[in-house]
DNA sequence: TGTACATCAGTGAACGCGCGTTCACTGATGTAC
DNA sequence: TGTACATCAGTGAACGCGCGTTCACTGATGTAC
C-alpha cells in the first residue's frame, strides 16, 4: 500500500525475472551470447515460449539486462577491491579481481570485451558504469605511480603517448589532476591484460605448453613497475 | 591428360568454390560467422541451396577452409614483410601488417583470435601455419633485440617470465638458439597488440576521443625498446 | 567426325527443426466494498 | 467475512521465417570408340 513497499506480486516477478537471467546465463556459458533463446530457456523453467514476454519486452531486452548486469558485476567486483583501503598494491588487487571474474564465466568476458553481438548495439547504461570502473582503476594507478620513483629521463617513447593521453582526457573525467604517467597505467592495464586474457580464454596458449597465469603476472609486474 | 594439368571442368570448379568462399567472407564482414547461411549465400549467387553441396560437404566444411585461408592470408602477409631482407626494423613492419590485415575486415580478425565459434572447433592444419608465423616473429625479435643494448641489470621482474618462456620452448621450435629477451619480445608482441587491436576492433575506444592509431604505436614503440 | 555412354552441375520438392513473436483465452491472485 | 470485480501469469495454437541437409531427377559437358 505504501508507494515503495514490495507486494507479494512485485517479489513474485523479480524471482521470476531472476530465473529467468540466470537460465540464460547458463546458456551463454554453454555456447555464447549469439545462441541465446528465449524459447530454450523457457523450455528450461518448465513454461511455455510466450510467457516470457510477461518479463522481458523481447529478445534485445533480456540481452541488454544479461550486458548491463555483467559491467554491474565487474565494476562492483573493482569497488570491493577499492573499498579494501587505500594503497600502491591495488593495481596488483585489481589485476587479479579481472581475471577471476573473467575465468568465473569466460563468455561472459567476452560479452562485454568481445565481438560485439550480432544486430546488437549497447546501451548508454554501460558507459556509466565503464568509467565508474575507470574511475577505480585511475585511483589505483595514482596511487601506484605515485609509490615508484619519478620518471627519471625516459626515452621520447611513452612521452608521445602520454601528451596524446592528456590532450583527450575526456575519458578520464572526475580526475583533472591525475599525472600523464598515471593515464598510461591505466590505459596499459586496460588493454594488455585484456590482450593475454583474451587470447587466454579463446583457448590460443593451450597448445604452446605455456601457463596463461604466469603470462598475466608478468604483465602485471610490468605495469606496478619494473623495480 | 596427363596428371596434373587442369581440365576444364576442375577450374570451373575452383572457380566456383571461390566464388562462394567470397560471398560468405562478405557474410561475415556484415554480421560475423555465426550469422553464415549456405542458402543465403546461393541465394547470392543466384543459385539454390543444395547446390553448394557439390563444392562443400556441409556448413562446418565452409568455415574451416574459410578459417585456413584467414590464417594463410595473416601469414602470407608476414612473409612478405620478412622477404623485404634482414633488418631490426621488421618488427615494426609486422606490427603494421598485423593492423592493416586487422583493420582491413575486422570479423576475419576474430575468426582467427575472437572468441571461438560456438559449435566449431578449429582443425590442426591452422597450427602449422600458426608456427610459420610464429618463426617469422621470432626472426624479427632475434634481429631487434641483437641491435638494442644488452638487459642491464633489470629487475627480476621480466626475468621471472623469461625463465618459464625458455622452460617451455615448444611454441618457438626451429629457433633453439633464440636468447630469452627475443622471446619474450615475441609473447608481447602478439598479446598486447592483440590487447589494443581487439578492444579497437570491438569499438571500445570510439566513446573516448582517443586515437587507436598512437595506442597502437605506443605499444609498438615500447615493444621495439625504449630507446 | 559422329555416335553411345558416363560424369557431374544444378534444380525443386521435401523433411524436421527451432526461432521470435502475436493473439485469444483460462484460471489464479489480489482488491474494493 | 463474503461477494463482485479487476489484474495479471501462463497456455496453446498459429504465423512466417530461415536454417542445414537428403533425394530423385534433368540436362549439359566431357570421354571413348
Amino acid at each position: 500500500m505504501t508507494g515503495s513497499a514490495t507486494t507479494p506480486r512485485e517479489r513474485y516477478r523479480r524471482q521470476v525475472r531472476a530465473e529467468v537471467k540466470e537460465k540464460a546465463w547458463q546458456q551463454i556459458a554453454g555456447s555464447g551470447a549469439s545462441a541465446l533463446s528465449l524459447n530454450a530457456i523457457a523450455k528450461q523453467m518448465g513454461m511455455s515460449g510466450p510467457a516470457l514476454y510477461r518479463y522481458f519486452a523481447n529478445r534485445d531486452e533480456l540481452i541488454t539486462e544479461l550486458v548491463t548486469d555483467a559491467y554491474r558485476s565487474l565494476a562492483d567486483a573493482f569497488a570491493a577491491v577499492a573499498a579494501d583501503g587505500p594503497g600502491p598494491q591495488h593495481l596488483a588487487g585489481l589485476a587479479r579481481t579481472l581475471r577471476r571474474w573473467a575465468l568465473e564465466d569466460p563468455h561472459r568476458y567476452f560479452l562485454v570485451y568481445g565481438t560485439p553481438v550480432p544486430g546488437y548495439h549497447a546501451p548508454q547504461d554501460v558507459t556509466a558504469i565503464a568509467s565508474e570502473m575507470m574511475s577505480v582503476l585511475l585511483d589505483a594507478c595514482v596511487a601506484a605511480t605515485a609509490a615508484t620513483p619519478a620518471p627519471s629521463a625516459d626515452g621520447s617513447g611513452p612521452q608521445a603517448l602520454e601528451e596524446h593521453l592528456t590532450d583527450h582526457r575526456e575519458w578520464a573525467a572526475g580526475h583533472p589532476d591525475a599525472p600523464p604517467r598515471a593515464l598510461r597505467t591505466a590505459l596499459s592495464f586496460w588493454t594488455r591484460l585484456h590482450g593475454v586474457l583474451s587470447l587466454e580464454l579463446a583457448g590460443h596458449f593451450t597448445g604452446m605448453g605455456l601457463d596463461p597465469a604466469r603470462l598475466f603476472a608478468a604483465e602485471v609486474d610490468a605495469l606496478t613497475g619494473p623495480a
